[in-house]
Order: structure tokens, then C-alpha cells, then sequence
DNA sequence: AGGTAACCGAGACGGTACGTCACGTCTTCAC
DNA sequence: GTGAAGACGTGACGTACCGTCTCGGTTACCT
């Protein structure tokens, strides 16, 4: 039961978009097309996390991308579309949760990994809860990126049941939650001091609750559990 | 035991900044000072519930406050401040967390109060938690807010020990932020659709956690509990 | 040996920015940008004309030019910048100096010339003096002006040596200052009530001095005579 | 027939205000009234000299007098109240023209004089001819100090009348003026490079003018000779 | 010597103008 | 003919002074 070292994967660095991803929209992967879109892309990304969301601007991005302003408006419009386009190039990556053997160990791992994310300097991941804040759609974006995240971490709670650390019917979601908002909410929102035990200590709690029958049961009123 | 009915705490609500807490400043309390700062602060927060972090901008304060912009920068320097006025004031008031007789009933009046506060339509909690991601007096004045909410549930986990509900050296922090950050994380950071359940779900977990010892001892390495 | 007629040569009518001069300049004679040029330097010109410098403020050119205030400022950074454009745009004009016969009734004519301008009123050439103390661009423009305007006024000197009134030898600048100098000096400097003999008188004494050879020789130890 | 040195008599440096002149206001000399306004009008002439009239705000001049503004507006009204104040007590100083023994020699002198006051670094004399362009009150007062400076210099005229030099009926103001007005036009208006020989040569075409009968006459139709 | 009137310090306010930045649109020129 | 370059309208920013006002506290003159 090795566990799978998951390169990072919440958004701490900027990943090149990639070049399959454009081809997608019709334009010739190689084409200038392409090229201006990666160029603008990262630009933004740079900027965003170099200089924070107050300094994304469309004219800063375009002139460090070496592009026309004009030519920004034409294809993200505005700043908030430039971010969902980031998110969503970041969102299709090949995260993966890791497997450490024990429920526990899984959630501590993420944690660490969002802590990590979340302290570093400059963080792309506060940068862009901030920016979620102000774009809505970064902020749909923001909410894809977490949708797929928590999705794919859904079979670390499969595995916890098979194993048995956890009782049948426990909902993944709550039980992610519940291990990973703590952290968003002391370092993102609070912005309190990191605190090296706080991704153990919130998902050990998790973790305990969940033994106990926290997640169980029909999630929101048979709504989607998401 | 009868549960205090607990006004609500949260801001959701623009409080008429008191008319003694500026009187302590020096100046006559029917002064004309005194007078335009209760005028832009409640502009403000009118400003900031009906339109948003955005539109509030010194101008539109200004103007709805029937002053002059200039008098605007020259008691607050910006928006921020402005912001920081007012959540300062909306911090000192007589929030007291319930008593329901249980641990899991207190948390739960707690995250009820929370979920209203982030739902109201337009929602002033919200708007802070954006604006204190533009702001770093308005980041400061919330984190003092709920310094002092959590300071004064601190009761809340003491109660629930002397009732054994909790094992003996239980700290309240870990355990209030446990309880209280899925409803951030889902309602303000994700924007998920508000679930009338998960006030309730996280107050549980959080509750069966704390049973569980998961907040117990020395909080990270002996470092202040908060 | 007919006297040319000068029309008014020195300012104190706004001229319309010739349309060939913005053409020069790379653009369109009828595109957008040269039309709001014209219209700006024009407000600017009965802006000065009607209210003085002092109302001469970017807001209010910009508001009379019916064009919004951050144009004037990409376009001409200040006051100072509207007011050397004015000024260049009026010392490209076709003035020549009167041609009397006689060095005193030419001088005399000159003088007229400045008489009228400067107790037109409103003055732009008083207001354009008052500026120049206000505005380094402005002063620029100022002695470009009278560069000019002296320059072409030699050739009154030359005939003045033709016709054997003036010993040879004498510097026209010098001499050209001495007349009119008094003019400026009683009117707009010491702010003297117009007296309807001082053009003459000034001429006279000037072309006296002239005939004496007060202006001939070496004018500043071989420097450059202007 | 010994030259008088006069000491510099153009404004160029800041006279303490004369004490006596604020007793005639009819406080006592040695009072708190008395000490402000010195103080204030001290602050206001060095103020101005260093960093020029488009600096000589009323909150930098309070400020450096270690007085309240609203003194100043009490007392001034505002800065061409201030500059009035200054002016008038520099124009009844003991200024005298210079007797050389000779018109030529008189009247260059004087222009020597002006020539230092208007190329001196910072020019309290350019700097007061600039004030006059945008106070009302500081043009009278300059204009109150050059009729008192051409009145006193009339007796040069009277000597040179006396010695012949010139025809008798010469009026002196115009004389004076057609000497000094050059080195005003060329240094404050035109703003041309000080010229050493300038005042010689402005003396010696006034002379030689002068000498020829330019300044004979009724002056004007008979209006006042000033 | 004490009362009183003038003056000063202090601070806020409404107001005008400044010069800047970014936005998003629209015109125009060049390829 | 289209698309990059650039100008424009628009709105907000934060600043500097202006001149006014209202207090409260000193001074210093006068009786």
C-alpha cells in the first residue's frame, strides 16, 4: 500500500496551460492564437502572485505579456475571466489525494499540502480567494477547482470504510470539509499565524468525528452530496 | 438553565455606532464631529449591505452621508478604515453565545446565527470578509472581531466540561473553529447553496470530536491557546 | 514704398489652430484627435481671454472644450503645457513688422501693435505674461514668441541703415527692446493706466538713442546678438 | 561731488519689519500682537525668496512663523494681503540713487542695482513682480514701491538738468523708465540670460535719448508726470 | 488687581483643483 | 478588411490649499 506522492496540487505555482487544453477551442495548437493565450496566462499568473490581486490589472497583464490591451479584452473581457481560465487549466491537472494507509494520514496530508500552499509567498491560493471574492467568475472557477478536489478525495473516505475506520453511508464531502475548513479559516480568512500542528490536529478531529457517525446518514436532505 | 436568547451577534445589521463611545473620545457628543461620523458610518454600511464591496467606494459614502469627500479621507484615509470604524464598533457590543444546555445545542445556536448572518440578503458578513481581503485595517478589525467572539464562547466548552461532556483540558478555540468553519468555507469561500442542515452536521461533529479528545492538550507545541 | 498694413500680429485674439499645422504632425487633418486638439487649445485661449489665469484650471478648459479632464492631461500634463501649445501655435503666424518709411514710424506702429494688445480686455497677452511667471513651459513659450517676433522685426532695423538713419554697425535687438520695453514695463508690469502718447514717445526716444549709436558695436563682448 | 553708495535698495533680501510700523497699529510694540505679525511676515519674505511664490501657501507660512493659520487669515485675509504688508514696509526704507557725478553714470548704477536684486538666487524682486500678477493687493504695493523708487530718482534727472546734460523740461519718470525698463523686459518677462553689459548700455541709450530732447515736453496731454 | 475684550491655538468642515490610474469603448491607421 | 495601436469618456483615487467656522484658553489693556 504505497502511498502515491501527490505533486502538488492546490494552486501554489503557476502550471503552463496546457497546449492540448487551447487546442481544444479550435485554434491550431502552435498557432499565434495559442501562443498569445499561454503568454497572457502566465503573465497573469506571475503578476497575480507576484504582486497580488490589486495589481492584476488588464493593462499590467497585457504589457507583461507583451500583448495589446485590446487584445486581452477581446478574449477574457476582464480580469475575472482571465482568472477562471487560470482556475480552470489548474483544476484539470492530475491531482491526486495521497494514500498514507490510514483516514487520518490522508487528511493530514491534504492539510499539509493546503497549509503549504496557503503559507507560501506569495500564495496563488489566497491570491485567488481574494479574487473569487471580486469576479464571479473566478469565483465559479474557485468553486470548480474545489468540486474536483473534493470529488477525486472522495476515495480516501472509501478507502477509511473499507478499512473500516469509518461506519458504512459516511458522505465524503462533510467529512472533507470538516478536515480541511478549519485550516481555510484560520489562515485565509482569520489570517492567523500558521501553526504546524493545526493540519494534524484538524484532521485528527475530522477523523475522530467521523469514527463516531459525524458524516453519515443522508447529507443534506437528499440533496446532491456534491 | 434557561438559553439566553442571543440578539443577534453576527453582523448582519449596521449598529448605530454609539453615541458614549465617541463621547469618550474628547469631543461633545452632540457635536458636530460626533455627528458626522455616526452619518458616515451608517453610510457606509448602508452602502456596503446594498451594494457591496464595489460600489463602496469614498464617494458614494461620502454623498450618501450628505459630507463633503475631503472629510471623508481626512478622519478615515480609506475605505479600509472606514471598514475597521465600523467593525470596531460593531465588536464591542454584548454578543453573549447561548446557553441551550448542551454543548452540541450551543454550537449549533452559534452556526445558526452564523448561517443567517451569511445568508441575509444583502449579507454585511460577507461584505467583510471581502473587504478584509482589500484591506489590511479591515483584515485587522476582523480578526479582532472574532477574537472576541470565540474569546467570549470560550464559556460554551467551559460549561460543557463542568457538564463532562468534554474531557478536562479541552481548548476552546480549536474546538469553536472546528465547529464554525465548514459554514464559512461552504457558504462565504465556495458559495455552495446554504444547507439548513450543516449548521447542526458541523456542530455535531465538532461536538463528537471534543468528546473524542481531539482538542485536549497542549494546543500546538505550547503556544498560546488564543 | 506702400506700409504694409500688419494685422494684428501680436496675441490678443485666439487663432484658430491651423489645421495644417496638426497635420504635420502625423495625423488625420479631420481624425478625432486633431478635432478635440483645436477644440481644447480654443476653450483654453477663451478660458484665459475671458476669466484670466487664474480660472485658467484643467476642469474648466476641459469642461468648455466639452472633453473629459483626463484627456487634457494625457495630452498636456498641465496648464503650463495648454499654454506653450497656445503660444507656439501663435508664433508660427505671418507677421511682419509695418513698413512706414521712417525707423521711428515703425517702431511707433510696433508699439501701437503692443498697446492695443496688451489693453485689450481681457488681454491675452497680459494673461499670457502672467502665466509665463507660473509655468516653465509656458515661459518657453513666451520667449520663443518674442524671439520670433523680434527677429522678423530686424529687417526694420536694416532699412533703417539703409536709409542712413541708424550708423552702421547698429544691433537690432538692442535697439528693438529699448523701444518697447517701456511699453511692457508701464503696463503691465507696474500696471500704469494707458497713456496714448507713451508707443510714440518710446519710439522716439528709441530711434534717438539709435541715431546717436547707443546700439552700435559689439553688443555683450562678442556674444551672439540675438 | 562725492558718489553716495547706496545701499541696495531693490528688494532682494527681507527686512526685519520695522518695529515702529506696527506700533502705529496701535498696540504696544513690545506685545504678543506685534511679535506674530514680525514673525509672520519674516516667515512669508523667506518663505517666498526660498521656494517661490507658488509656494507661499498660507499653511507653509504659518507654519514656519510657528503660528496658527487662522491667524494669518485674521490679520491678512490672505497671501496678497501678506505680500502688501511685506511690500509696503520695504518701500519706505532710506533708498537713495546714486550720484556719480554724472546722468550715464547714475542711471547705470541704478540698473546695476536692479540687475543684482532680479539675477540674485532666489529673487525676492522677480518673485514680488510675479506675486503682482495674481494679487490685486500685492500689484498696489508694487506698484507704490516703484512710484516711490522713480520719485526719489527724479533728483537724478534734476542734477543732470543742473549740469546741463540734458535740455531743460526733461520730465524724469519716462527717462527713468526707458533706462530700467530693458533689464526688466529682458530679465523678468523674457527671461534672457543676464547680460553684465546691459545695464551700461540701457543707461547710455536712456542718456543719449534724453540728451537728444526725447523726454522733453508735456508729457501725455498734460495728465500727471508721476 | 481684577475684569474684559481682543487675540490666539486648535481642529473640523465644505469646497475646488490637482494629477494619476484603471477601466472598457471606439476610432483609425497600416498591413 | 481586419486587427493592433492608441485615444477617449468615465469614475475613482488620494492630496493640497483654500477660506470659514466654532470652540476654548491666553494676553494684556483698562478701569
Amino acid at each position: 500500500m504505497a502511498p502515491t506522492p501527490p505533486a502538488r496540487g492546490f494552486p501554489n505555482k503557476i502550471q503552463k496551460p496546457a497546449a492540448e487544453a487551447s487546442a481544444a477551442a479550435g485554434s491550431r495548437p502552435g498557432g499565434r492564437s495559442a501562443r498569445v493565450r499561454a503568454q497572457v496566462l502566465e503573465a497573469a499568473g506571475l503578476q497575480l502572485v507576484e504582486h497580488g490581486y490589486d495589481a492584476l490589472t488588464v493593462d499590467a497583464v497585457a504589457e507583461r505579456a507583451g500583448v495589446h490591451r485590446t487584445t486581452v479584452y477581446r478574449r477574457w473581457r476582464d480580469v475575472g475571466g482571465l482568472l477562471a481560465d487560470l482556475l480552470d487549466s489548474a483544476a484539470d491537472d492530475a491531482w491526486r489525494p495521497a494514500d498514507t494507509g490510514s483516514l487520518e494520514g490522508d487528511l493530514t496530508a491534504m492539510n499539509q499540502e493546503i497549509l503549504e500552499a496557503v503559507v507560501a509567498e506569495p500564495s496563488l491560493t489566497t491570491a485567488l480567494v481574494a479574487a473569487s471574492f471580486r469576479s464571479a467568475e473566478a469565483a465559479r472557477a474557485l468553486r470548480a477547482f474545489w468540486a474536483g478536489r473534493y470529488e477525486r478525495s472522495a476515495e480516501v473516505v472509501e478507502r477509511a470504510g473499507a478499512r473500516g475506520e469509518v461506519p458504512p453511508g459516511t458522505v465524503p464531502r462533510p467529512l472533507l470539509v470538516a478536515a480541511t475548513a478549519p485550516l481555510f479559516h484560520e489562515l485565509v480568512l482569520l489570517g492567523t499565524d500558521p501553526d504546524p500542528a493545526l493540519p494534524a490536529r484538524a484532521a485528527r478531529a475530522a477523523a475522530l468525528a467521523a469514527r463516531a457517525g459525524a458524516f453519515t446518514g443522508p447529507p443534506p436532505g437528499g440533496v446532491d452530496p456534491r
